[in-house]
DNA sequence: CCTATCACG
DNA sequence: GACGTACGTGATAGGA
């Protein structure tokens, strides 16, 4: 028996997801994560070393899937369409695993086009005719086909089970030779194969037993009894034929690697050695009989390197002003696959800021400056200092910053792509972008701009960065960053690249820690190249109508004026709630003057002066119209016309990805998505927003895409039928609660409905819906007593919500984004009780957010790929995206865009209630909805 | 710089 | 029983 040779053929595929899932996220020193190589190496050592001469290997490969597209893809498109892509954490590790295969001197097989499974049945075939034994190390069930009689089996390390033909035959009730036809007909859903509808392995196995094979099934299908069984088998003959063509092995492929050199040698220690040492495995290091603190040199020149430990220094930071200089950090930046990147310039605002200069880091606390446009610090009157000329260290750097295997780590580096698209036509790719990665890892932990560089820099790495007032002044003598001299500039703009490349290396292991990895890699690096392209579009406005606007609004507003001052029997600023309020309620004595808490003011907000306009008086009246008036031309009309860049003849908003606490954008400089709608007057602002000519605005919206997702959540039987049914949503609930038929309801009685929907999502209280109804308190109480009764699902929901927030700390959304909820424990009630109901809205409006954002990062691929990247996709308002179409193109491109729109949620997650887009289009936005 | 107000989803 | 309360943003003007 000694004699026999004995082939182990691991299926490297299976066995790396496996260890996957089952051991913790470990990474390495470089914040690799290596849980699935560190699962597969031991299992590898296993195979070596554990077993016993009798059942052990004399020859062992390990197989792999060279690529995702196989012959099996050109006999049946839809072949693995549905395999979600791999979790985010393992991608890296597949490269690790051949890595750590070859440290083991087993060889790695694998083919381009085709399968592990189908090599592995080839060696299976070779070896067993040169009268081997084969043993096949996984647990997959396609594989049970193989399993011979004596000289074929299978080895589940993880179960440590073998599997011969007597578990096969348990498992399918037929013979291993037969397992093929069971499995054409099972079909398989995560592969995509379609098998008969209704035939599981129970019927398969008795149809298989009693007909031999698929073809004959096919063939004498009339003689089955049951007749849905018939029907279903005879209506999918062509299913069972390109399913049976599936599931079979390919078997005539010519060995790579003869079956001789497969043999099992003793791995040479010392390269073993280096691998599990570059990775921390410090158990199998003792095992090899290598001191873990004698492990040999780190195994790349990059050393890893603890970010804590490399002090920064200034000093050491360099100016680069010649080209000999520059060609020598480039190719340094080139090898060092992961470069810290920063650009500096004379505009906080990216579509007028001008390039003075770029920044790079190698590693931490190797950074340098590269100006580019500095002058004389007396601006243009002096000398300027000496540096590379810009057209060509740009021409040098461009390489560099488009090269695919360099990562450009920047902190909000949508700014520095969008100053370098602009003018420079340079591609920043690929990008990583830390204030996002800060962003998904602390959400709803710090307020307003706390992902910025300064502070997470003071968090993560407890450093204090040198402040821009610092190097720039402050104030009138505030002066722009290409006056700063060059060492002070070196100083300053080095360093944000150095704390750049530090940060993502203390943020990538967080991520993966706490398996955040996807969120980022999903919902927002990739936005960030979708957003600066809107953002470089803008949007066209009819100036003349603004500023006509304009000027109608400040002569209205003069005629109120004057009315308001004569009713008041006094001149006073009407801007000025302090002195509006003491006329109204101090010298007028109108009554419900309330005076808020914090400044003792009478309050004198749209809820007020409505309530004292329904009685009649004057003065609130003209005073809501004058602040109607006021806000419309100030802060849209005469900001719209300043906000129109004068290169572009456009109006160019900036998103921001990390401002909210529940994953929506925000826009600013200007605020694009506040503009006004819901009023006659404020539409006629939203009709300045126009397309160019031959062109049309085109806007597709979400309908009630909260309240879906609430109905999905919370598991809303009468909400999701509704949905389901196209039924009027608020008119359904008013039905349920109110016991009213839908077909001619009040529309008093569905107003009421519809805001306690509302109400809902955002974490009702008998306090505000008592408010936002004018209706008493107990009454407000009462509504939400019978909703709940009706909808029981809803309370669970805010009950299970507030549950884990205070458990965990955080709530998330249906893609795994975290919102963190520090106040949930407060003493103080009014606290905790805000923390409470952000926590019940959070996941439902941050599952929209999310929602929105894949639709968006799939859209504009999509539209090239039907010829349409003529249609431009300019502004996101949370659930309405806004294109500019060739006039032409507009129905194509809508079709295009709802669905995408409609399916963003595949292939992650299936909704009980179906996504529905409107779309219109017109010449302006106001008529495009 | 903070507060009040109001535009949007 | 009292406490204050709808969720998420950004821009503007007034006033200390």
């Amino acid at each position: 028996m000694s004699e026999q040779k004995h082939l182990y053929l691991v299926d490297g595929s299976s066995f790396i997801f496996r260890a996957y899932h089952v051991l913790p996220p470990l990474t390495n020193s470089e914040g690799i994560p290596t849980g699935a190589v560190y699962g597969f190496a031991n299992m590898l050592w296993k195979l070596i070393d554990e077993l016993n001469d009798t059942d052990g290997p004399t020859h062992l490969a390990v197989i792999f899937d060279a690529s995702s597209h196989t012959f099996r893809n050109e006999m049946y498109d839809q072949y693995k369409a549905n395999r979600p892509d791999p979790p985010e954490d393992l991608v890296p590790q597949f490269p690790l695993v051949r890595d750590a295969t070859r440290a083991f001197s087993v060889p790695c097989i694998e083919e381009e086009g085709i399968e592990a499974d189908d090599i592995i049945a080839c060696y299976t075939h070779a070896a067993r005719k040169e009268g081997w034994k084969v043993t096949i190390v996984s647990s997959d069930k396609d594989l049970m086909q193989l399993v011979d009689d004596g000289q074929v089996d299978m080895l589940d390390t993880m179960k440590n089970k073998r599997i011969g033909p007597a578990e096969v035959e348990e498992k399918f009730g037929v013979p291993p030779a037969k397992v093929g036809e069971i499995l054409a007909l099972m079909g398989d859903s995560v592969d995509n194969i379609p098998g008969v509808k209704g035939v599981g392995v129970k019927t398969a196995a008795r149809l298989i037993t009693e007909y031999g094979d698929t073809e004959t099934l096919i063939a004498r299908a009339d003689e089955i009894k049951q007749p849905k069984l018939r029907e279903n088998i005879q209506n999918s003959t062509e299913e069972i034929r390109i399913s049976r063509k599936l599931v079979d092995l390919y078997c005539d492929w010519n060995l790579t690697e003869p079956l001789d050199s497969l043999e099992l040698k003793d791995p040479p220690k010392e390269p073993l050695a280096e691998f599990l040492g570059k990775h921390g495995f410090k158990s199998m290091l003792t095992k090899l009989g290598v001191r873990s603190s004698g492990t040999p040199k780190p195994a790349t020149p990059q050393t890893p390197v603890n970010v804590e430990q490399v002090p920064f220094k200034h000093e050491d930071y360099e100016t680069v002003t010649t080209v000999e200089a520059l060609t020598s950090w480039v190719e340094e930046a080139r090898t060092c696959g992961c470069l810290g990147f920063d650009t500096e310039t004379n505009d906080l605002n990216c579509m007028r800021a001008e390039l003075v200069g770029i920044s790079l880091a190698t590693r931490p606390g190797r950074a340098c400056y590269v100006p580019l446009a500095h002058v004389s610090d007396e601006g243009l009157l002096g000398e300027a200092p000496e540096q590379v000329d810009c057209e060509e260290a740009l021409a040098l750097l461009k390489p560099l910053l488009e090269d695919p295997a360099v990562q450009k780590v920047g902190h909000n580096i949508k700014y520095d792509l969008l100053v370098l698209r602009n003018r420079h036509g340079i591609d920043v790719a690929p990008i990583e972008d830390t204030m996002l990665m800060g962003y998904v890892l602390d959400c709803g932990k710090h307020v307003g701009g706390q992902y910025g560089l300064d502070p997470a820099a003071k968090r993560e790495l407890g450093h204090e960065t040198i402040p821009f007032k610092e190097v720039a002044g402050t104030g009138r003598n505030q002066v722009t960053f290409d006056k700063v001299p060059l060492d002070r500039a070196t100083e300053y703009a080095a360093e944000d690249a150095d704390v750049a490349l530090r940060l993502y290396q203390a943020f990538k292991p967080r991520l993966w820690r706490d398996r955040m990895t996807t969120v980022y890699e999903r919902l927002e690096r990739p936005l960030v190249p979708v957003l600066a392209r809107m953002e470089e579009r803008g949007i066209a406005v009819d100036r003349a109508a603004l500023s006509r606007l304009s000027a109608d609004y400040a002569d209205r507003m003069a005629a109120l004026e004057t009315e308001i001052h004569e009713l008041a029997g006094e001149e006073f600023n009407i801007g000025s709630p302090k002195q509006l309020g003491e006329i109204l309620f101090g010298k007028m004595g109108l009554p419900g003057g309330r005076k808020s808490s914090k400044t003792g003011a009478y309050s004198t907000d749209q809820d007020t002066l409505e309530t004292l306009a329904v009685d009649d008086f004057e003065l609130p009246k003209k005073v809501l119209d004058w602040r109607q008036l006021a806000k419309l031309k100030s802060t849209y009309a005469d900001a719209l016309v300043a906000a129109v860049n004068p290169r572009t003849n456009r109006v160019h908003t900036s998103f921001t990805l990390a401002a909210s606490t529940t994953g929506r954008l925000a826009s600013s400089d200007p605020n694009l998505q506040n503009i006004p709608i819901r009023t006659d007057e404020g539409a006629k602002i939203r009709e300045t927003f126009i397309a160019e000519s031959g062109n049309v605005l085109l806007s597709a919206d979400y309908s009630q895409i909260e309240l879906r997702l609430l109905a999905h959540i919370a598991d809303i039987p009468q909400l999701k039928q509704a949905f389901e049914g196209g039924v009027d949503i608020h008119a359904m609930t008013a039905s349920e609660m109110f016991g009213v038929p839908v077909e001619g309801m009040d529309p008093m009685i569905r107003r009421d409905a519809k805001a306690i929907n509302f109400g809902i999502i955002y974490g009702i209280s008998a306090f505000g819906l008592a408010r936002n109804l004018g209706i008493p308190r107990d009454k407000a109480a009462d509504y939400i007593n019978r909703y709940f009764e009706r909808f029981p699902g809803i309370r669970e929901y805010m009950n299970r919500t507030k549950l884990m927030a205070r458990e965990k700390g955080y709530v998330e959304t249906l893609f795994g984004r975290r919102t963190y909820t520090p106040l949930i424990k407060s003493q103080r009630q009014n606290e905790r009780g805000f923390a409470e109901r952000a926590a019940i809205n959070a996941p439902i409006q941050g599952s929209a957010a999310d929602i929105i954002r894949r639709a968006m990062t799939r859209i504009e691929p999509a539209l090239q790929g039907e010829g349409l990247e003529a249609a431009r996709m300019l502004l996101q308002v949370h659930d309405e995206l806004i294109f500019e179409v060739p006039a032409d193109k507009a129905e194509a491109a809508g079709t295009v865009i709802r669905k995408v729109m409609e399916e963003a949620c595949a292939p992650v997650l299936e909704l009980d209630v179906p996504l529905v887009v409107d779309v219109g289009t017109g010449a302006t936005w106001a008529a495009a909805h």
